[in-house]
DNA sequence: AGTTGACTCTGTAGTTACTACGGGGTTTAT
DNA sequence: ATAAACCCCGTAGTAACTACAGAGTCAACT
């Protein structure tokens, strides 16, 4: 767990490695959400590997349909701040539920969308059954 | 798998059942994601249990993060058209896999969430042992 | 029948979270 | 030293909603 070499980098090799824009990393640190970077004597923005994680991190939650304030409030709890034990506990039991709750109906879609893949397997039949397949119990819409 | 009752009702019942809006409902009709509904004599759009089943299955999706263009693809994969078998095939393992990664991503973060919270329970200490959990390889930026 | 209140209609404008672009300065490589 | 590639900031455009205004509809009382 040495502490990460702290070489600096670019916006453009931050924007590459995290998957993120140039300008949805200036839109992130404008709105708070990623600090503030240093900058070289010509102005540039100047980002570490703390910075990296945290984009990444971000770019994760968005893709999995976490709201910008969302995304604020688990940070927060990364970040410590000046929160009580008690509100901490609450606020990520909170989160861990509807994550929960997100993962069942992930879950729930793979296993449908994965039998309707099977079903269509093998054999170019003229017309496969997934007509059938979605209108049970174990539609995709349910 | 009888026919479910086939009572219509109006776009605000809907919005209550569906935990959807009703100006994200009548965007989603423009958008042409739902189906246009029956209209009484007045013009009042006329919704059937088939509908409160694709506006469920669409609010979820975006909250499990699928850009609108996924729900069309999620969705002509259950109105069947006229695609052929391989490329459903194809196009639903993709999103079976997607899927499969999002839900890695959630249960990583549940885990950790849960570790925080547990590390936060019972004792009211003056300073939690949040900052160092978040330093691991478990942590929630990880 | 009339009227009140809740509901719906359309269309337009505002919000969130990006995304693209234009005009300019900086860095790197020849 | 001069392009090519990169970065700066600001503004405008897009996607997916969300709110509001002004008018019509419906159900239920008197």
């Amino acid at each position: 767990m040495a502490k990460s070499t702290s070489k600096r980098f670019t916006i453009g090799v931050l924007s590459k490695h995290a998957g993120v824009k140039i300008e949805t990393i200036r839109y992130y640190e404008k709105s708070g959400i990623l600090p503030d970077p240093q900058r070289t004597t010509g102005g540039y923005r100047s980002y570490t590997n703390e910075h990296l994680t945290r984009l990444v991190f971000i770019r994760r939650c968005r893709e999995l349909g976490f709201s910008m304030s969302d995304i604020r409030e688990l940070l927060a709890l990364a970040d410590d701040t000046e929160m009580h034990c008690v509100d901490i506990h609450d606020r990520t039991m909170r989160h861990a539920d509807a994550i929960r709750t997100k993962i069942k109906h992930l879950q729930n879609m793979e296993r449908t969308l994965r039998k309707i893949a099977s079903k269509c397997d093998g054999d170019d039949a003229p017309q496969c059954p997934i007509i059938e397949s979605l209108q049970g119990a174990g539609s995709l819409l349910s």
